[in-house]
DNA sequence: ATCAAATAAATTGCATACAATTAAATCATG
DNA sequence: CATGATTTAATTGTATGCAATTTATTTGAT
């Protein structure tokens, strides 16, 4: 092997999770201004997206849409149930299954967040071809990580 | 508008931003067992990367190189200072900058960190075509979000 | 029916991230 | 050359993330 190459691998400029991985954190800090507005962070304000749509949740379920374990999200359910947002109970059904439903409140605040894309999208204009060609690049790449 | 089609801008399915940030995440998890066997973890890996290839910079560098701040930094290189891998000091010339200089064993590393791309590659395979779109598309966003 | 295995959340501990503030050093301008 | 502005790290405070463990509950095999 080319000795002068050798370590070229672990140049940051050929490596393709860094900008992975500087790309989310930068566009995660594009959405604080907006999300600020509606005091939620950005977890937060994911989760409420699974429950606008939902409506009910367990912590279970929530976690695999957003990928994330009941470390993280017991604290912020807590967080989202202090603000009035969700409620968190018991299923009868099976004591276990914690359920999360969304409240009045927090039905309400999609209204405000309903324009939260298009103001971001404004921040990050990619074309709707390159959107496109990125959006399935990534899922395929999730889902291959995810087997 | 379409009342029925007004929130699905706040479907997941419909963000662009949500994958993305999902699969960073997983990304740095399938680091993780390799990583483990350096004892580093992966912002550290990254930290480390710029270190092989610069050999000396200041924290506001590497802060600028990885998109990350002295709150994050300060003790990250406390951490692989502790580990021996760098030193940390203050720049006689500007007393403000402090220089990170990578150590002897911090060299040494290289040579086991230099493996773990491949070992990641397997578990993560876009076509070469897909993983240059990516890596494109990627860094378009970067640099339209800096500005 | 009983009890070991499995499941679901919660907890714990550690390591980021980042905004905001502080402290020290240097610069720049009158 | 004095001092206010700027620059650089460090610190503080809040919020994730996640592995590992714990707790409570339910399931399932005998």
């Amino acid at each position: 092997m080319d000795n002068s190459k050798k370590y070229d691998v672990l140049k940051l400029e050929n490596q393709l999770c860094f900008p992975l991985y500087a790309c989310a954190k930068e566009v995660v800090r594009q959405y604080k201004p907006f999300l600020d507005e509606l005091e939620l962070t950005y977890t937060q304000y994911i989760t409420m997206m699974v429950m606008w749509e939902k409506k009910e949740m367990n912590v279970k379920e929530l976690g695999e849409c957003l990928y994330l374990d009941s470390g993280t999200l017991t604290p912020l359910l807590k967080k989202l149930e202090a603000k009035g947002y969700i409620t968190r109970s018991r299923s009868s059904k099976d004591e276990r299954n914690l359920i999360i439903v969304i409240t009045e409140a927090g039905e309400k605040l999609k209204e405000e967040a309903v324009l939260v894309p298009a103001k971001v999208g404004k921040c990050i204009s990619l074309e709707p071809q390159e959107a496109q060609t990125l959006y399935k690049l990534l899922y395929k790449m999730i889902h291959q990580m995810n087997e």
